[in-house]
DNA sequence: TAATGTGAACTTCTTCACAGCC
DNA sequence: GGCTGTGAAGAAGTTCACATTA
C-alpha cells in the first residue's frame, strides 16, 4: 500500500494519529520552556502556545497515563522525559541518508536531527563522483556506494532512513532500503511509496506545503470577492 | 494564536482540512499519470496509489463539483487543471525566502518549487557577509538585507514566504514578514509561530517527522514484546 | 460491466461539563 | 482559585450501500 504524506500508515497501539502528531509539538514546546528555566506548565499554557485547547492537551497526555498534579500542572522536566520515552527518543537512533543532492547535503548539515537524538551515521549515493566524499566537508559523514547498504545497516543497527533521491528513482531505492533492513523511511521524494507491511513511511513534500498555503490564500480571495 | 505544524490554522470555506491535504497528493499523482501518457483515471486507481479508498477520492473531489464520467472515470488532463485551479497553482506565485543558512540554500537550489509554479524571486538574510551573494551560485537569487523586505514584497507582489531562520529568531522574523505584507508562511523553524489572524502558517519540522517514525517503531517493538 | 455521486450509518476526534484535588 | 482527569455529548471525517449513468 502507498503512504500519504504526513500520515502514518499503520497506527501503532490505540493511540489516535492526531495525538501522535501533536506529541512531537508538545515536546518541542516543552523543550523551549525547559530552556527558559520554567519548572511547571499547565495544559492551558502548553495548548495556547500551539493553538490548542487545554482539554485537548490533557486528553492527549492521558493516553499514556496520568502525570499531572491538580492545581499545579505538569513538571516540565518530568513531562519532557515521559514524552521522549513515548516517542522513543529517550535513546539515540542511528539514521542513514540516501541521495546526496542539494537537499540531502543540507540535511547532512542540519543540526536539528542530532539535537533530537537522531545521528546520521551513514550516507549513500548512486553517483560514483560523490562516493568517497565526506559531507558536510571536510569532516562529515562518508558517502558510500549503494552496494554497501545492507552491510552498513546491519553493522550500525540502522532502523531509520532519509530518502532524498529524485522521484523517479524513489520507489526502487526505497525497496533497496527495506531489503537492507531499514524499517522506517522519511521520504522527501515527490512521490508516494509502497513498502512491505512492516515498513513505515512518512512523506515530506516541500512543494505540497506551499500548495496548502496557496489554497488558503486563494480560498480567502474568493470569499472576499463573493 | 499559534499554529500547528501540518495543520492549517483557519479552514477556508467549508472544505475539510484533510481533504485539502489530500488534494495536493492527488495532484502530484495525477501529474505522474499525465506524464505517463494515460488519458483517464478512476477513483480506485488514484486512491490505490495513495493508500486511500475510491470513495474517499470521490468524496474529496465532490467538494468542488462533479467532473467525472460514470463508467469511465476522470479525464486526467481535465482533473489536473481543475485541481490546480482549486489549489490556486494554475497561475504562478512569487515567493520569498528568509534565512540563507544550510537549509535555505538547499531550498533555493530546489527545483521542485518552480515545477509547481512557485518562483522564489527574493531572498533575505540578516548576515551582512551573505547579503549581496547570488544563491545558488553563480546565477541564483540575490540575497538582500532584511531592511528591503517591505519594498521588495510590494514591488514583486509577494504573498508567500519561506522561513528558514533559527528557532530563536523565528517569531521576530515572522512578524517582520507579516508586517511587510506576506500573507502565508512556510515555517521550517523548530518553533510555533503566532501571526495576526489573516496570516496563514504551515510548519515543517524535519526532526518532528523522524520522531513520528521512531514512535511507530517503538510502539511496534513494545507490541511484540508484550 | 464499470464507473461516479451521494444519503445514511458508522467511527473517530474534539469539546463540554463536572468531579476531584491542591 | 486554579488545575487535572474523564465520562458524555457533539462535531467531523470515513465507510457503506446503492441509485445512476455511460
Amino acid at each position: 500500500m502507498g503512504s500519504m504524506a504526513h500520515r502514518v500508515k499503520r497506527r501503532a497501539d490505540g493511540i489516535p494519529a492526531p495525538t501522535v502528531r501533536r506529541l512531537s509539538l508538545y515536546l518541542r514546546e516543552l523543550e523551549n520552556i525547559l530552556d527558559a528555566g520554567t519548572q511547571t506548565v499547565s495544559s492551558r499554557r502548553l495548548g495556547q502556545a500551539l493553538g490548542l485547547t487545554d482539554v485537548q492537551v490533557r486528553k492527549d497526555l492521558a493516553c499514556f497515563g496520568q502525570f499531572g498534579q491538580s492545581g499545579v500542572g505538569y513538571s516540565v522536566d518530568e513531562l519532557v522525559k515521559r514524552v521522549r520515552h513515548i516517542l522513543g527518543t529517550d535513546r539515540p537512533w542511528n539514521v542513514m541518508l540516501v541521495g546526496v543532492g542539494n537537499l540531502g547535503r543540507a540535511l547532512l548539515a542540519y543540526r536539528g536531527f542530532v539535537r533530537k537524538g537522531f545521528n546520521v551515521v551513514a550516507a549513500f549515493d548512486h553517483d560514483p563522483t560523490l562516493v568517497g566524499k565526506r559531507l558536510p566537508e571536510p569532516e562529515g559523514v562518508l558517502v558510500r556506494p549503494m552496494s554497501e547498504m545492507a552491510e552498513v545497516v546491519a553493522r550500525c543497527g540502522i532502523r531509520l532512513g532519509i530518502l532524498c533521491v529524485p522521484a523517479a528513482a524513489a520507489q526502487g531505492v526505497a525497496d533497496q532500503m527495506a531489503a537492507a533492513g531499514v524499517q522506517g523511511i522519511l521520504n522527501f521524494a515527490a512521490t508516494s511509496l509502497s513498502l512491505p507491511d512492516d515498513g513505515a513511511v512518512v512523506g515530506v513534500d516541500l512543494a505540497v506545503h506551499l500548495e496548502q498555503l496557496s489554497f488558503q490564500l486563494t480560498a480567502c480571495d474568493q470569499a472576499h470577492v463573493s
